[in-house]
DNA sequence: CTTACTTCCGTAGTCAAGTACGGAGTCAAG
DNA sequence: CTTGACTCCGTACTTGACTACGGAAGTAAG
């Protein structure tokens, strides 16, 4: 049982510095089984590797759009290899989610360009092209 | 002085229902100064018009973009149709935000279309395409 | 070996965004 | 003119997602 003698990967405070969040951030997203607890293959500090790095960027730019933590964890273990079947529902199911995103902030993007080019030309008097933008019903 | 005696628009009640939210957050939204407290004109229940609730609406669908309440505020008030030169920078900048929202949205709908699609042809081992979506450094 | 900086870990505190509660007032129906 | 549902309002509690704190132990530089 021979630990590997050399050390490799980075440290807590050098990943949450790389990912630009706080330490104890880390440290949560382990307690609430979101990121891995790597094991100290070296003394008895944790190394990290690059796709522990990847993957809490990918937290914090899933949460940027409107996922919560949960939702970030379900799309995380989609594509673990594992339970095809239920895995394509649960995917197409975010898709449609993800579409339906997608549509908004088009809508929204398209009132801001308005917005921009309208200002840029002084124009007054709107009917709040924002608002607008997503007045549907949706449901 | 005299106040219409014809009641019109529509109680907390049914604003909460139709908006599909909960009273007290609209309670909420007026105490923060999101929605705006409409005056009582009949007797002394409010009543609510169809702009408040296109107002709610937006406010949560913006909300499910990832937008706090803050840069909520902050893209109503873009189109009130003063200070064009501040709304125009601003809006510039949201619109930015906005794009690289949807970029990483667009990718990770991409990946999701992989996934089912690969997952109904029962093929396996992958690399995390979800997570590799988003694995640029963003900075 | 000492010193300074990290890491580790548990527990507690914070902040945004609600949610719940309780008592008083209002309104429409019967 | 009472009854039941709803509104109003202030205050307090909850939840998700961190953030801070403090002490013990590990590690790297001098």
């Amino acid at each position: 049982m021979l630990k590997p003698l050399i050390k490799s990967g980075i440290t807590v405070g050098q990943l949450a510095q790389t990912a630009a969040v706080n330490v104890e951030t880390i440290r949560y997203y382990q307690r609430i089984g979101l990121l891995p607890l790597p094991n100290r293959d070296y003394g008895s500090i944790r190394r990290y590797s690059a796709d522990d790095l990847k993957r809490v960027r990918f937290i914090k730019r899933a949460q940027a759009l409107g996922f919560s933590l949960d939702e970030v964890a379900l799309l995380l273990g989609l594509s673990d290899g594992k339970h095809c079947a239920e895995t394509e529902v649960l995917a197409q199911k975010k898709l449609t989610m993800v579409e339906e995103k997608l549509a908004d902030l088009a809508a929204i993007q398209k009132a801001l360009k308005g917005l921009v080019t309208k200002c840029a030309k002084g124009s007054r008097g709107c009917g709040c092209p924002i608002i607008d933008a997503l007045a549907a019903d949706g449901m």
